[in-house]
DNA sequence: GTCTATACACCGATAGAC
DNA sequence: GTCTATCGGTGTATAGAC
């Protein structure tokens, strides 16, 4: 392989979030690794479902880096809220990538991932929550408000792709720590 | 036709939400519509692109009836947005049908209805900004309540689906009007 | 206006040379 | 480990009978 099998799964995400799981063809994913199609079954036996499962364990491993770790991280919960904040401005490229994960709700890709996508959300939702809590919110409240954040979060992604433009995502991301932590 | 023209549209605009613009093909087309695949060519003579503009046609012309209107109509400005936020639930079938102009964002699509996609959206802010003002907000406050309203429920219909729940979204939808409405 | 039959490109996947 | 060549299937689209 000209690049490693890592930088590989990650324009295979390229591809996957661009055009979803259909729209993600062999030729496409052929050419974002720089390899022959027949090249692919090498490292990936069984197609394009295993491509997949390897982009979507990249990705949840780039967010637990990004956006997990810094909330379980030390700090007070208003620096690690802010700290997450700064890092999904990052890992959405401000509002310029689509999320992999809602991408693969669409079509065919959501029976075969409707669970890990599943598990992903609701692991995002717990570890927020559980912040927040730190930070003096009831739990009930605490959920809630995790909720409005990711749901903030995803629709930004998609009012900001379907205007095509940044500054809503600015936006969003800047008032987000303020939102999550009022009163 | 067994069904009138309308009523095959309606049903190609569940093929493409459910399956994207490339996983929408002609035979889930032909089957929705319960005719041939050649005989689609005779009401859409160009093909996918112009069941895929019909489509489109139909959802903003629902999309005007249910949303627009009633915000554009009789009425104090709070019943008016009341009245959108219960159309909304039924638009998107309580968060359990996808978003038409945010699937029409992905893959080949984007290139194809970028365009149209981008002034629906601009025309329900500029809508729901212009009752907000009716109702005293500042133009820039209203314009940016506009936008919180349209990203919380894009954003709700990605975690209901991710999720596979509708309690968010009925969460969501009801808090909306006060949410546009405080202080 | 709908159908069957078909054209041709591209799909995902495999065989086998190197 | 990568390639060329190829498979069977399906994609969009068209021709022509009825």
């Amino acid at each position: 392989m000209h690049m490693s099998k890592e930088d590989a799964i990650a324009q295979f995400a390229k591809v996957f979030r661009k055009y979803g799981y259909e729209g993600a063809t062999l030729t496409r994913l052929s050419k974002a690794a720089g390899l022959g199609k027949a090249s692919l079954y090498h490292h990936f036996p069984r197609g394009k479902e295993e491509m997949a499962e390897a982009v979507l364990n990249y990705v949840n491993h780039c967010f637990q880096t990004l956006v997990l770790e810094p909330l379980q991280g030390p700090g007070k919960p208003a620096e690690r809220i802010y700290r997450m904040s700064q890092n999904i401005r990052e890992f959405y490229r401000v509002g310029q990538d689509p999320c992999l994960l809602s991408i693969l709700t669409l079509g065919d890709a959501k029976d075969l991932f409707d669970a890990p996508v599943k598990r992903a959300f609701e692991t995002w939702l717990d570890t927020l929550a559980g912040v927040l809590v730190e930070a003096g919110c009831k739990p009930a409240e605490a959920y809630r408000r995790a909720e409005d954040a990711i749901i903030q979060i995803q629709g930004v992604l998609v009012l900001s792709r379907s205007l095509d433009s940044t500054d809503t995502f600015e936006r969003v991301i800047t008032t987000l720590p303020d939102n999550l932590l009022k009163d």
